[in-house]
DNA sequence: CTCCAGGACTAGAACGTTGCAGAGGAACAG
DNA sequence: CTGTTCCTCTGCAACGTTCTAGTCCTGGAG
């Protein structure tokens, strides 16, 4: 015999047997349901009591479906960026606040974005907020003709017909990042990139901006590096090979920071004494105790309640057409892996 | 070629569209899109063609509602664990091939797991896979009552009514564990624990029993850890302090075992040279290079499989009522954080 | 030539909601 | 007492699909 099902009846209770249980209506019991006025304080009471005890919840896709509307946000987020999981969760809260739902698809290794955006799609999402995006461009401006898209983190150039969007400045984070260790009276600042991942042509070109105001160009110097630890513990491993080591490393984000401090570490080279280091992202890892590494924040809550505004501000038309992109001033975070350079 | 604007006036095409345009009947053009039998060869291709030119995309709302089974499995998981990441790109997989969908809801600082739950049953999923719930028994036997629920990686004890558990045998994995560091020469091993997180209990045990089998009941010794880098860098810090070191540490998961590598490291304490190191999960973060971490297993893949195969199972009235643990024997990867002790 | 099987196609009723157009009453002003 | 207004409540038609029960062919068996 097959197992028994999980309800009495079998099948979850729908807003007739809430209307019937609590003898009014069906189109009462929708009003009480989604606090709509228009119900008796009585009445209210009564249907909220009946729906209690047969356990009744709102199936959200009928729902949608009748109102046009369907208030969901569409998230494609990559499962391996830590990144990525902060601005999930700031996502949610700002959609929240904002009155609306959001609907998570998932990029990883055995699951393209192609794939993650058609399943986005065909939950009917309004609207659709990419986080650091790899698709080409063409494909962005293809799917803007359909909904609104905002890109996260990933700059558009040449600006994609129709695709908004919300970014940090990382060109400044660098800069930030070079004033920060000049200032500490470092002169020997290596930029450890992040090769062609979104944001990192403007954290190149921020880096050997700040080295030349700072009359430091013919010491200004990149090593190919990546988004991983691994890319940035082979970068410092390039580095420990060199005769002349730099005093000061900046690396492409949090990731790579720490496998450059990792590298380091076991190299016996000790991070800030002999050589600081400076991360970007300011993801949770840098927070650890025991990391506590200096990196550039990208204001997260900011940048997620920007995405959300942008995205809701194109469904309801309020947005004007030529301010496609806002860019965040991001702030440097300074702990512990950052100091004055060792003098002879 | 750049398909024009979906339709004229903007609204997104339906099948009563696609139907006109073909020139067939609705019932025809669902017959195509969803591509059963009982249409003509030539029909079929024009309807699609039809589809195409149009950029049709079925909703899988209103798809969903007519079809009273969803097809639909909720997955509630952690956004801020890596082992988690992997979890869930696993289930999308094992989902596709038993013919489900996979809905994400994600649980972080800011998300209650009641919340998470709530937004997938107004979804309308079938059944749900909570990955390492924390919720009381009491909340998953209710819920259980309502749809199938797998837990995956946290044990119910005692056995909560109606709720499946899919999990790895983990005192079993760190019983191969301690055999791996005996074999080697280890006699002081140390387990730094996981206290009250899901799977912890085991774990303790199964490292307290396999030290008595091996004779080494009296240097058994366990340190309070936890899940996160910073409780594993807390635990090292006892151990450093302490006369007696051990020669060996077996973690309560990769990310506390990276904390307590990290507090080696920077302690000059070689690994694993003076002290040998062992993590839990087999996540991304022990495969880095510069990490390469011997763990235990815990066979992802093979998880994801099961717990779906089971929530399906359930659905469709194929499982029975005596098998509701399903435990996987996870596996000892042996990388480089293991040797034999140093020896005076 | 008749009959029937079966393939290609269609009409119309669901699915669980919401929104709109009203039906009854009660309360109140005139 | 009449008319108006407001409030509570109801019935019915959507929303975009799928599914059931057909209709109309064509062609092959008898």
């Amino acid at each position: 015999m097959p197992s028994l099902p999980a309800v009495p009846d079998g099948k979850r209770p729908t807003l007739t047997d809430l209307a019937a249980r609590a003898g009014v209506s069906v189109s009462l019991a929708s009003i009480v349901m989604r606090g709509a006025k228009g119900a008796g304080a009585a009445t209210r009471e009564r249907v909220l009591e009946a729906a209690r005890e047969i356990g009744y919840r709102p199936d959200s896709r009928a729902r949608l479906l009748r109102s046009s509307r369907s208030h969901l946000l569409g998230v494609q987020f990559d499962l391996q960026q830590p990144f990525h999981a902060d601005m999930v969760e700031a996502l949610y809260t700002a959609a929240e606040s904002a009155g609306y739902q959001i609907a998570l698809s998932a990029v990883a290794p055995s699951r393209s974005e192609q794939h993650a955006v058609e399943t986005l799609l065909t939950d009917r999402c309004e609207a659709l907020i990419l986080l650091s995006p790899h698709a080409p461009v063409s494909r962005l401006t293809h799917l803007a003709a359909q909904l609104p898209v905002v890109s996260v983190a990933r700059r558009l150039r040449p600006r994609a017909q129709d695709v908004d969007v919300v970014r940090a400045a990382d060109d400044e984070g660098a800069r930030q990042a070079v004033d920060h260790l000049v200032a500490l009276g470092h002169r020997d600042i290596v930029h450890i990139d992040g090769g062609r991942a979104p944001g990192a042509a403007d954290r190149r070109r921020g880096y050997k901006a700040a080295m030349n105001r700072h009359g430091l160009a013919d010491r200004a110097r990149l090593v190919p590096g990546g988004l991983t630890e691994d890319h940035g513990a082979a970068a410092a491993r390039t580095l420990l090979a060199d005769a002349s080591r730099p005093t000061a490393v900046l690396a492409f984000n949090d990731h790579c920071a720490i496998g450059v401090l990792d590298t380091f570490l076991r190299a016996g080279v000790a991070v800030p004494d002999e050589i600081s280091v400076v991360g970007f992202d300011d993801s949770h890892l840098a927070r650890l105790a025991h990391v506590d590494l200096t990196t550039v924040g990208q204001e997260v809550p900011e940048l997620a309640r920007l995405a959300v505004e942008r995205a809701v501000a194109r469904l309801e038309g309020e947005a004007t057409e030529d301010d496609r992109e806002i860019v965040v001033t991001p702030r440097l975070v300074i702990r512990s892996t950052t100091a004055a350079p060792f003098r002879i």
